[in-house]
RNA sequence: GGUCCUGUAGAGCAGUUUGGAGUGCUCGCCACCCUGUCAAGGUGGAGGUCGCGGGUUCAAGUCCCGUCAGGACCGCCA
């Protein structure tokens, strides 16, 4: 080794000793007589101190050096409490250059904002910065410890192919061209469905796996084109042992590396209340501002708009006071939802109510109205009337946008919690039914028979994650019998044919006695991001795209030349 | 595919409302001074196609149109 201590580890006990230390200049202080340099590497950095005979003038920020010294114990007055290596100090004989850095593209120590495009141009310095290399290793504990609980509870950990078979329904894939066979295409997986299943028919009962997926489809601050999940499936199992092996993973995570210990078992909450009290299918629960279903109250209103299928309201702490301009905003955010506006009422300090809405109820719909939604005076009660899902969706947005604008949410808590009995189908849009999770999903035992017959109504035996109001991981009980996944393809209008040519590999296992099995699948890269503390998912990836897919740091994508076109097929027809 | 925000020196910003010489701030960079700092300090200096293209105007960083890039969101993401 070309060095004997890290920077970091070095304390009064190590007073005396001569050490050879490598690293990177962090910061310089230089007094003329004197210089100071502290000496970053992997593991802290410590001061180094050089004299006048040294020449240590014309070492610059991020030289990569190596300096053999003497530590010793700081002269007195002179420590710093506020760093780990504050007592003592190294006192240099001799410094070499291991290499040069050009100056800087953006500071490395220090604070100051930097925009994410010149990081990701330079993300290899932009990961020397502390908070970006702190949240790699977050990311690698969280990594390690994943791998422990899983081994503990006894999962096998195999790898699934990369190169795969494009199969449908789902998102957009991303396609390879094969050189071997011109015309035909790979599919990167949009995760290991299929394999998972079909390891399960294998006889392994207990797989997982860090697995990369890929989609594409358009990116999100907590969306990447590739991604990474953790990856669990488990024969001979129902909903409430897939449920405890997740409570045991982020469990385990978040008492390791947060220091917070998730209550256990977890909260549950059906989808169907998730809807109606929250407008959505991944609640925050870290503030309140429920939803209140109205539909009833106005069931004999005159006033048109409140003549609907649903009328829900949410209430704004506070919300009354705000400008014409505050309140004109709002209906442009209801709009930009795709929503006509957005109704509100407010309830002025001496308990009368004002605004546009409150002229058209009646005096009897106006008296109860603060007290039914919960609004206290100085209040805004916000209302959305219509198709019930699009208003709860116009309404849990609206909670959400009032928890951010009234700063009701504390940051410091966690709240985990399961949704439960999501429905198997939704409507398409076009007379026909789409899967909700995908096709493999099972119905709840209640349903095993007659989903088909109330694809509105049947419930899936599916179960997501939820924490801070991001879904985390979500799974399902899989189909395991031929006849019922017929059913199921059937409500989804795929015919035998299309079924055989899409996943016909699978009803093929199905044939050899596939056990009864589940699974789940977690974000791992939202879990980091959560650990870490981060904003988005781009913080806990290495190297992340923009949101437009590119990386400025290697500049792909790139176009390919006629030569790499021609061999790679792209242009060939299909093989028959 | 759509909506919104941003783009000014190596980094972070102000200036754009109300057009008048690239006007400015903090950090960094270069040179010099400085023996106890730890965001060291001091003096001096360099560094700018104001994202790009077009238009309006006597005159555009500033107003208009288009375009590119980054970010957030809607659609999309079983």
């Amino acid at each position: 080794m070309i060095r004997t201590h890290t920077a970091g580890s070095l304390r009064e006990e190590h007073a005396g000793q001569q050490v050879t230390l490598a690293g990177w200049v962090a910061r310089r202080r230089d007094h003329g007589g004197v210089v100071f340099i502290d000496l970053r590497d992997a593991s802290g950095s410590a001061q180094v101190v050089f004299r006048e005979e040294d020449h240590a003038h014309d070492l610059r920020a991020e030289y990569c050096v190596q300096v053999v010294g003497q530590v010793r114990v700081r002269p007195e007055g002179n420590e710093n409490p506020d760093l780990p290596t504050g007592s003592i100090e190294v006192v240099a004989d001799r410094v070499e250059v291991l290499s040069e850095s050009a100056p800087l593209p953006f500071p490395i120590e220090g604070s100051v904002g930097v925009s994410e495009e010149a990081r990701l141009k330079h993300r290899y310095l932009d990961i020397r910065r502390q908070q970006v290399a702190e949240a790699m290793r977050t990311r690698s504990k969280a990594t390690y410890l994943a791998n422990e609980v899983m081994h503990e509870l006894g999962f096998v950990y195999v790898e699934t192919p990369t190169l795969t078979r494009s199969t449908p329904e789902g998102a957009r894939d991303f396609l390879v061209p094969v050189r071997l066979q011109p015309g035909n295409w790979y599919a990167l997986p949009q995760s290991p469905q299929l394999f998972k299943q079909l390891l399960q028919v294998a006889g392994l009962e207990r797989y997982y796996q860090l697995a990369k997926c890929y989609r594409d489809e358009d990116l999100r601050a907590d969306r990447q084109p590739e991604f990474t999940q953790i990856d669990v499936e488990m024969s001979f199992v129902d909903q409430e042992d897939v449920i405890e092996v997740g409570e045991a993973l982020i469990g385990r995570l978040w008492k390791e590396i947060a220091g917070y210990e998730p209550p256990a078992p977890l909260p549950r909450m059906t989808y169907a209340d998730a809807m109606a009290r929250f407008g959505s299918d991944k609640p925050d629960l870290r503030f309140g501002q429920e939803l209140v279903e109205m539909t009833e109250y106005f069931s004999g209103t005159t006033f048109r708009v409140f003549q609907a299928d649903y009328v829900g309201a949410v209430v704004m702490p506070g919300g009354a006071s705000q400008t014409r301009k505050e309140l004109d905003g709002w209906q442009e955010w209801a709009r930009s939802r795709g929503a006509k506006g957005l109704a509100y009422v407010l309830v002025q300090e001496d308990g009368t109510l004002g605004g546009p809405v409150a002229k058209n109820l009646s005096e009897q719909e106006l008296s109860g109205l603060a007290a039914k939604v919960g609004a206290e005076p100085g209040d805004a009660i916000f209302f959305a009337a219509g198709a019930r899902n699009a208003s709860r969706d116009l309404l849990g947005a609206a909670r959400l946008e009032i928890g951010r604008r009234c700063d009701l949410i504390d940051e410091s808590q966690w709240s985990f919690l399961w949704v439960v009995d999501a429905p198997m189908f939704e409507e398409d849009g076009e007379g026909g039914w789409t899967a909700v999770h995908h096709p493999f999903t099972g119905p709840k035992p209640e349903w095993a028979d007659n989903f088909q017959d109330h694809p509105g109504e049947a419930l899936a035996y599916a179960y997501d994650m939820v924490c801070n109001g991001m879904e985390i991981g979500g799974g399902s009980i899989r189909i395991h019998r031929a006849e019922m996944q017929q059913r199921v393809f059937d409500v989804l209008g795929i015919s035998k044919e299309e079924a055989e040519s899409k996943f016909g590999f699978l009803l093929e296992a199905f044939k050899y006695g596939p056990p009864p099995h589940g699974g789940i699948a977690y974000g791992w890269d939202r879990i980091c991001m959560l650990l870490s503390g981060g904003e988005s998912i781009r913080d806990v990836i290495a190297f992340p795209k923009t949101a437009s897919g590119f990386d400025p740091l290697t500049g792909a994508p790139t176009p390919i030349t006629a030569g790499q076109r021609k061999e790679a097929g792209v242009d060939a027809p299909p093989r028959p």
